[in-house]
Formats: C-alpha cells, sequence, structure tokens
DNA sequence: GCCGGCCGATTGTCCAGGACAAAATACCAG
DNA sequence: CTGGTATTTTGTCCTGGACAATCGGCCGGC
C-alpha cells in the first residue's frame, strides 16, 4: 500500500486527521454500545470507585477518551472472566494489564471437562489466531467430512467452542476473531445440515429453535438443529434474540411439539429462571421446553417444566424418550 | 394433543396456573426487550402521555400487564412505520387498533420502486405468512437455480426483503414470521456462496464485511458478500453488531482494501452518520469504507469519504472502479 | 409551483443522587 | 470440610429536571 496524504477530503492540516483520529471522544451511548456496559454501570463507576473520568462537553455531557474505552473494554473482559470491580479498581494499571495479558481466571470454575481431549483443537486455534478464514474453513470443512455430523458437532466443535470462549476471557483472543470463528463455523455448520436427508412431511417431533432477548450467540442453536434432524426431527429456526411472546406464537404457527432455548451465559441467571418460567407458563403443558448451552444457571436451579439438556450426546436419547411417550405426554 | 393437566409440578390449583400464565407482570427491564423501547423511553411516556399505566410491585418497581405490553409492541411498531408517539396518544383504542390492523404507513415514503416488478413476490408472501418452510426453501431455492446468483439477489430478494419489511409495518406480519423468513433465506444464500468458486490467494479487492453494535440485520451482508464474490473478491465477514474498535483491528488483521457495512434503517441518524465518520478516521485512507443498506440517512446526507453503495448492481462497476485504480488508491 | 432554509413543537436521551434487590462473599456452627 | 446465615458488594430502578436532535409547518426565492 503506498502512503497516501492522510487529509481527508474534510480537514486541512495531516496533524488535525491524526489528531481526529484518537482525540475523537466517546459518548456515554457510544461507550455502552462498545464496551457491553450499560449506561447506568458507566456512571455509578464514576461515583464509586472514581473511574472513569470521562470530561465533558459543551453541553455538560460525559466525553470518554479513547483510553479509558479501551481500559473498559478489558474491564469487562475481566468482569466475564469472573472478577469484581471493586477488587479491580483497586489494583494498578500495571496490575489490571498484567491480569488481561494472561492471568488465571480468578476464582472463576476452570473445568477441565473430563479426560477424554476428544480432537485436538490447537491447530483450530493456530488458525483462528492467524486470521487465516479460508484455511480454518477448509480444515473445519476436512473434519466434518473426516468425522460424520454427530462427532464434529460433539467432538469438536464443542470443545472448541469452550477453547474459544475462554481464550477470549483470558485475552488470547480478540473480540473480532471470535466474530470471524463463529461465522466461519456457521457456514460449515450449514453446509452439515444441508447435507442432512429432509424427512418424511410431519415428521415428529417438530423443534422449534431460538434464543431469548440479549443472547447473541446462535452457534449452539445449529449444532443443536443438526443433531435434532440427525435423529429425523422437524427443525423450525428462528434464529437468535426472538422476544417471548413470539416464541409462543410461533410455537402456535409451527405446531411445535419442542421449543429448544440456547444460553451461552451472556444472559443474567435471573433472566434465564424468569423468561424459562414465563414460557413454560404461556406454553401448553404438552409443548416440551427444552434449555441447553452454557449457562451455568441451568445445571444450578432446576426450572419446573424444562427439561435441561447438559451434553449434546443427551438429544437422541430424549427424542426417543419424548417418541417413547406417545408422541404428546409433557415432562414428568 | 390431548389435555393434560395444565398444573406445573409447582402451583396446586388449575386456576392459579391459569392465572399465572396471563396475569404474570412484566418487569421493565423485560418490557424493553420485549418491545425495544428504551426503559428511559417507557419511563418518560408514562410522565407525558399517561401511557402505559404500570402497578407496581412490593418493592415500588413497575409491574406491566401483557395487555400494556402488546400495546407497547404496536405502537412500536407504528412508530417505525413513521407515526409519532404524540399522534398515536390521543388517539383511541379504536383508531389504533384500526391502523395497527391494516392503515397506510403514515407519512412515511411509500416509494413505489420502478415500475419493473422484477419477479413476482406474491409467492413467497404466501409461502411466509402460511408458516410453510420448507416450502419456502424449496422456491427459494428453485429461484436461485433459475435465476443464478446474481439475478436471485437482485431481482428477488431484494425487492422481497423491502415486500416483508413493508409487510411487517403495516402489521401484515409478525415478528416470528420475520424471523423465520430472515432464517431460511440465510440458508439459501449461504448455499449460494458456497457455489461460487473460491478465488485465486491473495485476491483483490479483500474486503472486510460487518455491521455496527445494535445492527441486527444480517441478510444485506450476506447477499452483498455474494456479489463480492462474483467478482472475485476475498471477503471475511464477522457477522453482525462488531464494536467499532474490532472493525478497525479486523481490518489489519485481514490487510482489507475495502470494510464494507451493512444498515437496515433501525439506527439512528447519528448513530449511523458519526460512526460512519469515526470509522473513516481511525482506518488508514487507503482502506475504502462502503455503505449500504435500506437506511435513509446514507442517501441524504454524505459522509466524506465513504462510499454510499445505493443500488446492489452498483457494486460490480464500483470494484471494477477500485481495480483500475492501481489498487490503493483511496476515493476521490 | 416547488424546493430550500428557518422556527417552534415534539421527543428521546442525558443528568444527579438516592435507594434497594440480587448476587457474591465472609462468617460461623456442626 | 459442609451447609446455612449475616454482611458486603454491585447493578438496576427510581424521580424529576433539562436540553439536543428531530420533525413539521411556514415562508420566501428561483
Amino acid at each position: 500500500m503506498n502512503m497516501r496524504d492522510l487529509t481527508g477530503s474534510q480537514s486541512s492540516a495531516a496533524g488535525e486527521a491524526r489528531r481526529a483520529d484518537a482525540d475523537r471522544l466517546w459518548s456515554i451511548a457510544a461507550v455502552e454500545r462498545e464496551t457491553g456496559l450499560s449506561k447506568d454501570t458507566l456512571r455509578v463507576w464514576e461515583r464509586r470507585y472514581g473511574f472513569p473520568t470521562p470530561s465533558r462537553d459543551a453541553f455538560g455531557e460525559r466525553a470518554y477518551p479513547l483510553q479509558q474505552v479501551e481500559r473498559l473494554r478489558v474491564l469487562k473482559r475481566l468482569l466475564d472472566a469472573g472478577w469484581r470491580p471493586g477488587r479491580l479498581m483497586k489494583m494498578s494499571a500495571e496490575e489490571v494489564e498484567a491480569l488481561a495479558q494472561g492471568g488465571p481466571a480468578s476464582t472463576a470454575d476452570t473445568v477441565t471437562p473430563a479426560a477424554v481431549q476428544a480432537e485436538p483443537l490447537e491447530p483450530f486455534m493456530d488458525l483462528i489466531r492467524r486470521h487465516d478464514s479460508a484455511g480454518l474453513h477448509r480444515e473445519l470443512g476436512r473434519m466434518l467430512s473426516r468425522l460424520g455430523t454427530f462427532r464434529f458437532v460433539t467432538d469438536l466443535l464443542a470443545p472448541l467452542n469452550v477453547a474459544v470462549g475462554e481464550a477470549w476471557m483470558r485475552g488470547r483472543l480478540e473480540v473480532f476473531e471470535e466474530h470471524a470463528y463463529t461465522e466461519e463455523v456457521q457456514v460449515v455448520m450449514r453446509q452439515a445440515i444441508s447435507q442432512i436427508p429432509v424427512p418424511q412431511t410431519a415428521a415428529r417431533p417438530s423443534v422449534l429453535l431460538s434464543t431469548f432477548p440479549g443472547e447473541p450467540h446462535g452457534l449452539g442453536l445449529l449444532m443443536v438443529e443438526a443433531l435434532f434432524r440427525l435423529e429425523g426431527c422437524a427443525c423450525v429456526s428462528l434464529g437468535v434474540q426472538t422476544p417471548l411472546l413470539d416464541i409462543v406464537r410461533a410455537s402456535q404457527a409451527h405446531q411445535a411439539d419442542i421449543v429448544a432455548l440456547g444460553f451461552s451465559g451472556i444472559l443474567g441467571a435471573q433472566q434465564v429462571l424468569e423468561g424459562l418460567a414465563d414460557l413454560r407458563a404461556r406454553l401448553p403443558s404438552a409443548v416440551e421446553v427444552w434449555a441447553g448451552g452454557s449457562a451455568s444457571v441451568l445445571a444450578r436451579k432446576p426450572v419446573p417444566g424444562v427439561l435441561v439438556v447438559q451434553d449434546l450426546r443427551g438429544i437422541a436419547a430424549e427424542v426417543r424418550r419424548w417418541r417413547d411417550a406417545g408422541e404428546s405426554d409433557g415432562l414428568a
């Protein structure tokens, strides 16, 4: 690339253009979008901990410098990794930086899942880190062919998703790297699903898939859809973030036997439990509600009338259970 | 379906269970998620217009009955269709209902796009309304084969998306129906993209695709990706809702020549313009920023240094322009 | 007659500072 | 150690005020 004059068609001096780059200030709404921290949280942190310390614009509104936005991004990540703000705010910038670089996951439960490392993950993590989208696509496609859809999902993608999530929490992966990874996996998963022969008309059970508002993670949904289809179920996915009332209506419109929800751990515990209870109450009891994903609340607090599917491998058995129960009996 | 006892394992009387269904109250956060109206807006409406009128729970916090949540959903839709709250709030419930059912799009510009109705859309709208996902999938696949990817995107999907959006605004389509439609189109589009032969290594220009935070509509992105690939460009998509700073980093990591953003009209005018200007300032000027989609701001207010691609058909020409310019020259 | 700029009304977002529920942690008895 | 209770931490919700951004209508010039 040649070095063109950085000056845009607006500003006259190159110096100005460079200033505009770094010195541009962020509104509180922009910081909320960029960091995922709510406006309320940003304001209360300022009051309580003395950070962040935005300047004010001509109208008295908060104006955050880039440096603080980036620090807030780091803090948000550490928060998601199990740290608490009070502790982090007392630390020096260096200590936080050290944590951000590679510290352990605080008090978080770093569960090493079973002894069986199903498939080696490092080659894939490498491709992600090297931004080799094409290579990642190729290798995922190869593994799909080699393992078959079922084992591809259960033995490769499931642990790989965990590894990617953990790498992000440890600062080993950028947000955009995780986005690119998700996109590539999605492509391969859709291909895998399209290769599964469609069942006869009116196959049962018919499954409706989605996530709650605020839950943007749709990979799990695709993986589950594949497994359902492998069992010969009829699937309709609404994609991600469907309002509760619309999930109810969709389940009527599509005459769903099962409504399957995915949870990644982004949503708060109360939000998950209340949402599931609410959905449960609004659906006829003949329609089953299944919930799965990496959200730890699901394991801790069972919701009456909602089936929690901890292990992807358990789906086949549960579908069999549903069919044995005579196609219409609710959960015990 | 047999009529099982509605009683869950929690409540003891059937009557209670039925009450729990309809009488369950919604917190302000839940209403925000369900309707898309911000907490601030909900509170200020209550203050100004006397609607909604939530009761209070034991802690003095707002508790919205289902009926008001549903009315708020209708109001939000009418708002998106171009109505203003002050006018709507003065109307009786019946008048609003009449509008919601099938009124015209207020003062909104119902642009009948050109005279050429590229492909008949009604068959597809029918399939959507009848919740025939399988049929929709089949017919879309058929049209893809018949028209080829380019015409499928430009002549069918583009107008169909507009029609679906308009049908939603007029209350002819539910949110979940639009979700199901989007999902089905996505499947077909991914299939279409996977059929385009991948160019040689290091094809130029290399294009990075995404949307801003708050912009969840990803169909346009897929359509644009297909057109870029047809032109032999190297594409990397980050999916939807990537933070600004991550778009910048991704463009470095992937050595993007062009960053392409999609806008559906959900984001506010200022958010779009400021975001584009910001991104522009943070990217080296050798990297071009392209913006497209149905957001009307793009047409009204040009952002210096950002190429607005109004028509999908214009992409090919712009790629040619880029190549002719010697692979590295910025926008004039 | 139609387009473009100005002005007043409308409307969403921002602010302050207080309160408190929910979650996490510390403490303590068995 | 284990399980339950007290205490701290932390995010969300509250009120009521202010004002920037946007919209609609008005007017004047081409």
